[in-house]
DNA sequence: CGTCATAATTATACGTTGTAAATTTATAGT
DNA sequence: ACTATAAATTTACAACGTATAATTATGACG
């Protein structure tokens, strides 16, 4: 009998073929991403990953998939810091900010695309729920040590929301150039801290 | 000697052209868009459609520019309406969520589309400049009526982008599903307004 | 008027894409 | 060693944007 891939096998081709593509994304965009090219950087035929994944809409699902758990990582990362609620609440806020400018193919490959089907990719709406918790997750420290008060689910969506309209607006050149990024930022965080204050 | 296009035949066709290709970008989508079926849509050839415009890139731009034109309408005529600063403000930014909802392909041709040499399509950067402008306008109103104060710059741009990613995030079907769309755009109105809030 | 130069338009063709179908290659069980 | 068949590659196709070649239509002039 031939030979057959073992369940390991097949999902350690998976991985390179997602961290290739996960690359590869990023040098040549949305548009400039090609199966051929990607075949190519991993040294097989144009049909190859075709064994692995059902079509291009597969794959980019698993880049998706990836880039919301690193995401989630850095965040969970900067908000494990020690220190007080408030410190590490913009520690995490700091650290979005941060992968949105630093990586930001992967955060539009999270936030910015719109995948017809989304919910056929178990990986993706796992990772998707992960990353959506883990922005939240910042919110009960404060309202428990009576900073904010109110819904920490709308709460935090708040805060994310006007985080990402910042971030998006910066990456798609659309802010007036005289208006700094990092001010912008700055005071929308003030001021739905003062907004949502405990004790008014 | 030939026929000659005058100047007001080849606006006539642009503008025809730009008007099809608004359409059908609503309906196909970003990926969907074709040239040939655009061109098949006005009745030529798929070639004709190059005399008027360098390529697909120029064709987008015509799209964008007109989709910024309309925007910037929609919130003129809301803010234009009578009333206290306000109530013209909260008009203006009801409008905004309107138009992004409702003509959610253009309000993404506007403020989610990565064009790599933006700068080149003089009618894009002017519609880009005016509909900024328009999102602005509103605020020395607020600061003049004593309701707000600060840089009226920046605070316009706190407030917008604060909406642009309440949007973005809804239109992409990331916030949770326990967590009401309409309450995320209230609280963040009515937090920013605090914190904002002149006499403190 | 009929002819002709040429702008406008269309037809053809090419390179690239995602991927279906046909073909080849390689291996495990007899 | 031989063979059934999984894996991989090769070939092929339709659709795309668009360069180039061919065609059509028109207005000035003999």
């Amino acid at each position: 009998m031939p030979r057959v891939l073992s369940k390991e096998e097949v999902e350690d081709f998976r991985e390179k073929l997602t961290e290739a593509a996960t690359r590869l994304f990023a040098e040549r965009g949305q548009d400039g991403f090609t199966l051929r090219e990607l075949a190519s950087e991993v040294g097989v035929s144009p049909m190859t990953p075709y064994r692995y994944f059902k079509d291009k809409d597969e794959i980019l699902a698993a880049v998706r998939a990836r880039a919301f758990d690193r995401f989630a990582e850095k965040l969970e990362n900067a908000f494990g810091k020690k220190g007080t609620p408030v410190d590490r609440a913009n520690a995490a806020a700091q650290a979005y900010v941060e992968f949105a400018l630093q990586e930001t193919a992967s955060y539009r490959l999270i936030f910015d695309i719109w995948q017809p089907n989304e919910n056929d990719y178990p990986d993706l709406v796992r990772a998707g729920i992960r990353a959506r918790a883990t922005m939240i997750q910042h919110i009960p420290g404060l309202l428990e040590a009576g900073v904010l008060q109110g819904d920490p689910v709308l709460i935090g969506h708040v805060f994310w929301s006007a985080l990402h309209g910042a971030v998006m607006l910066r990456l798609a050149g659309k802010l007036s150039p005289d208006c700094d990024f990092q001010k912008i930022i700055d005071e929308t965080m003030r001021a739905l801290s003062v907004g949502f204050a405990a004790g008014r």
